[in-house]
DNA sequence: TACAAGTATCTAAATATTAGAATATTTGAA
DNA sequence: TTCAAATATTCTAATATTTAGATACTTGTA
């Protein structure tokens, strides 16, 4: 069915750590690509090529000032999605904690 | 940072058509593997293969009967999650419609 | 015009995901 | 036991995603 496929595209767009931290970035407001990429410590490269996986599915919107370009995200309710899923997670803490240990495991 | 990678492995677990579709199938309560793979008409392997991402990810939790396997989502507010989801669509209908004709094409 | 700053895109290599076919496992019944 | 039904797992080829580095584009300023 068409419609899962498109909803599926836009649960892979939130399945990557880089692009959840660039959403809670955005959380406070609006944020430059460099700002972005300072706060993520990460390649220019990485930055707009995730910001541009995230514009392309219509999550975050941009606004250029000069040579800076500002992203912010279009719709707040993403943040009340990202709620919910938070709130899931803490509804199982016991299989969030195994699930970060082993993941801490590598860093 | 861990727990956004650990988030983004969830969000993935969500990002694919036929696991969205399953998760559609079990708002209304438990399926076994069978009315599964009748229900969405995709190979046997395919549904189990599916199932055990959604599993791994304690998305779904499975009781044994017999030599039937019936599968439940484990948190309700999944549905929830999925509802909001659908929400941020209606918000953007142009958009998601656009979408959805360019995915159309294809099938 | 030339240059610099800020972003975006392209490329290539490494890695991950997907789906079907074949095979294995588990369970109940003969 | 042996068999059949229901699931699960393994294997593999095709495809997609990820990342860094190099390059291109855009805008403001000298």
């Amino acid at each position: 069915m068409p419609l899962h496929r498109f909803k599926a595209e836009f649960f892979k767009a939130l399945g990557h750590p880089t692009r959840l931290a660039i959403l809670d970035q955005l959380r406070t407001g609006e944020r430059s690509v460099q700002e972005l990429q300072q706060a993520l410590a990460i390649e220019q490269s990485n930055v707009s090529q995730q910001l541009a996986v995230l514009r392309n599915k219509n999550i975050v919107d941009s606004r250029k000032e000069g040579t800076t370009v500002y992203y912010r995200v279009r719709d707040p309710m993403i943040f009340q999605l990202l709620d919910v899923a938070r709130q899931i997670f803490n509804n199982h803490l016991i299989d969030t904690q195994e699930m970060l240990a082993t993941l801490s495991e590598e860093t």
